[in-house]
DNA sequence: AAGTTTATACGAATCTTTTCGTAAGTCCAA
DNA sequence: TTGGACTTACGAAAAGATTCGTATAAACTT
């Protein structure tokens, strides 16, 4: 059993992962077009960028059309655990607790979802004991 | 009352202040014989790294005797609460909440620390109310 | 005092990521 | 069928981070 090799998406990739995640797959422009909402980025910006992970592997592409449409070829999941472990380890010094911790300092959490995490730590907390 | 502007450390810069938040100000030396522990870095690598984190005013340095020694100059929950906003946006498209059940469920944290975590929720929830 | 070790400073090479100019082909509308 | 808008491909520039070679000076060792 090894460990998967997983492709570690820079910031720029990831955004872009982002707006695949939330909208399915989707053209150049479309993409492009949202990463425009938050910042200014160039239209080949973004197509370059968007080769890269396709030649990483990152997203995969359907070119029978002229516009090409790509579509995220890595799962939301498991990016976020293997970036997660990373932070943990390089701004946390391995602490996950710590983290949490400092997380929910934030008091952006809803009473929803502090309650959410309640249950999850208990259910954590019988399957320890 | 602006928000104070934050240098955020590269993933080298914050590995040294690591060294200096845990040990106390130290040489130069000190640092590199602790990075390489970890892994190679050449001692002149090192010390590029110390004196630019100099110059962006991350640490401080007492030069008065021949080897100069480096203090961090910035706190370590400050810097880890400015990593982890971005974190949370960039991963975790902004939900805390999210991240902390991903980070719980590593199964990495103690009881002790579980425990911790849910007073500190209850704490939070009594303050919501 | 001469040679070895240990420090800082500086600049440049290297590597990675991001940005963009330009070329070439396709599609569509007048 | 010509012109304009849109697309991909490619390469290189720009920017940021990391690494290291070399020069120079201070301290120590014999």
């Amino acid at each position: 059993m090894s460990k998967k090799q997983i492709i570690r998406p820079t910031d720029s990739e990831l955004e872009i992962l982002q707006v695949l995640w939330e909208n399915g797959p989707q053209s150049v422009r479309f993409v492009n077009e949202l990463l425009n909402e938050e910042r200014e980025v160039g239209y080949t910006t973004t197509l370059k960028i968007m080769q890269i992970m396709f030649e990483k592997g990152l997203v995969d592409r359907d070119d029978s059309s002229r516009t090409h449409i790509y579509r995220a070829k890595v799962k939301e999941e498991e990016i976020q655990k293997d970036l997660l472990d990373k932070f943990v380890d390089t701004a946390f010094r391995g602490s996950a607790a710590q983290l949490v911790m400092s997380a929910l300092g934030n008091g952006k959490a809803s009473r929803e979802e502090l309650d959410e995490i309640k249950m999850l730590i208990e259910k954590l907390e019988n399957k320890k004991s």
